[in-house]
DNA sequence: CTGAAAGCGCTAACAC
DNA sequence: GTGTTAGCGCTTTCAG
């Protein structure tokens, strides 16, 4: 039965044209209350379905966007991709999602496949270095990435301050202020050891060898980490503070206090990134700065929907989102 | 320059008929190697690209997957759908992804959207009481869900022999076995309750008061239930096994156990299940029944894209994927 | 080996 | 208020 009944059938069943069938689907020009109701009828009884590939060749709109993330699995990428699919699901956009498991050649097969599926648009999170989007002529939003256009939009955390809020609470509570991060050169990362850098230079602490930079990815987060224990072990007699680059890195270190038998937040006091499950789920829980997931996902949906309203507007555009500092029981 | 360079360009540029470019962009017919250099040449030059849309129009397939998941913030879920783009991907597929928020309402709506958009295919994960799919006829698969429909592809966890395993466990090292699960009709659920009571009957253990189902909504199975805290109050005394529907739970009740001053696994021994990141985090880590994502979705995929292939076979297929007892800290 | 032409389902002038 | 028609970009007969 069900099958691929088209506006040409609706038309013949209510002997009006085509075009008057498309007036009353779309609700756009001027038709009688009568063949409304007849047509709107023949819809409902046939289950006709209007065909978006269809529409899109013809308007040369596909009402899809899309989304390229990192990895899903990820907490942090995972909210954001849900409110953005969330808040564009309301505008009438379907997402496309890709995750590109931070390969830049996963990331320019994604980009091409997308363009060739005519997404109207594209919320890329993260992960430097493809290139192909140079060649894209579409709205895109870029979420914790600065890429080298010349008209750009941009959404973010205000990682530079969370940093800095972290680390002075580390001060303030008589810690001696440590950094451990990853090496990268993401953006997110970089601003936060900003922030931690000047925050001890704001402070008059001196920075010898107070930041450590670890080999990891993300998913060896949770296992032990020699290096890592060796520097605790080195600053273990004076009374630390570590900020850890993100909460999985804040979780090894809470680990590897356990083992040394520091005592949590007397002896090391402990702030991690993101306020991921895991810092609520650790014993002692874990104290964060918070990153405001539905604000970024909401700002780059709005974002990319104005551009999709308005695109011969070519402003580059930056919209920082503040952060919060979360305690818990691993600071004072 | 961007600007929609089509198939038509490519040809005028190449003194060739679209329809040659066509054969040659798809390789399919008959031309000659000195054609094919100079389109593809010109290919490459104008940065053509395929219009998937107006593909899609002509041949009647989109190369779009639908892909209906409750919330890709749970681990769970997001691990199946991680692993359903990536296979679909590998095979020339998009995935559009819905939240569904297990409201059957939006289920439906995203149902419609997706087949407008003439998604070749679906992958449904579990909840219930959407019925839009009934209209659709494409292949469909569900996981975690026994549809009411004549045909049928599902793929599932073995949800009963995993109950099966982790009672059989707590009984035979000892332990009282009792159930704590959640108030819901989902076949997952009622499979895992299933199989606890069979293996209870099969050691001949009376079943009095030894399942506690709780009222509680995902979201809140980090929060203190009173309930649980009764529930365990009342059975104390004796060496009590618990078997929690999922992780969360099983994490409520190693909270509750501290509380109750219960040692761990020697008064109570506690085996969650889905094996998610919250059983390696915990303290003590908690034991749990796996359930294997990573195949979960190789199968959803295969099974999906072998329908696509050959749309006329219409045979009933479950394939159910099996579970396992990983051993960790709450139990023996 | 290649070209002409029809047509996928739809919208938007343009007529009446 | 409604119909006719062109055409979006592409594939696929059918001729040659």
């Amino acid at each position: 039965m069900n099958e691929k009944i088209s506006i040409k059938e609706i038309a013949a069943m209510t002997n009006v044209s085509v075009a008057t069938v498309s007036r009353v689907i779309n609700n756009n020009g001027r038709f009688s209350e009568d063949t409304r109701r007849k047509v709107l009828k023949a819809i409902e009884d046939t289950g006709y379905k209007q065909n978006k590939m269809a529409v899109g060749l013809r308007i040369n709109k596909s009402n899809m966007i899309g989304i390229l993330v990192p990895d899903i699995t990820n907490e942090f990428y995972s909210a954001i991709v849900k409110k953005c699919e969330q808040s564009l699901s309301e505008l009438g956009y379907s997402c496309i999602v890709c995750n590109t498991d931070r390969s830049p050649i996963k990331e320019n097969k994604y980009l091409k496949r997308l363009s060739e599926h005519m997404v109207d648009g594209l919320i890329i999170i993260s992960t430097n270095s493809s290139n192909e989007f140079l060649k894209l002529n579409i709205p895109m939003v870029f979420i914790d990435r600065n890429p080298n256009l010349e008209s750009k939009i941009i959404v973010q955390s205000d990682h530079y301050n969370g940093a800095c809020t972290a680390t002075n609470y580390l001060i303030n509570t008589g810690f001696s202020p440590y950094m451990i991060t990853t090496k990268t050169r993401a953006t997110a990362t970089q601003e936060r050891v900003r922030g931690f850098i000047d925050t001890l230079n704001e402070n008059n602490v001196e920075n010898n060898n107070r930041i450590l930079k670890l080999n990891l990815t993300s998913n060896e987060f949770l296992h032990k980490s020699v290096e890592t224990k060796a520097f605790l072990q080195k600053i273990k007699n004076k009374k630390i503070g570590i900020f850890a680059i993100n909460d999985n890195i804040a979780y090894l270190v809470l680990q590897l206090a356990k083992e040394l038998n520091l005592n949590i937040p007397q002896d090391i006091s402990i702030i991690g990134f993101d306020d991921a499950p895991i810092s609520k789920i650790a014993t002692p829980q874990i104290s964060s700065i918070r990153q405001n997931t539905d604000e970024i996902a909401t700002q780059a949906a709005r974002l990319i929907s104005e551009r999709l309203d308005n695109p011969n507007i070519k402003i580059s555009q930056t919209k920082i989102i503040p952060t919060d500092l979360v305690l818990r029981e691993t600071t004072i």
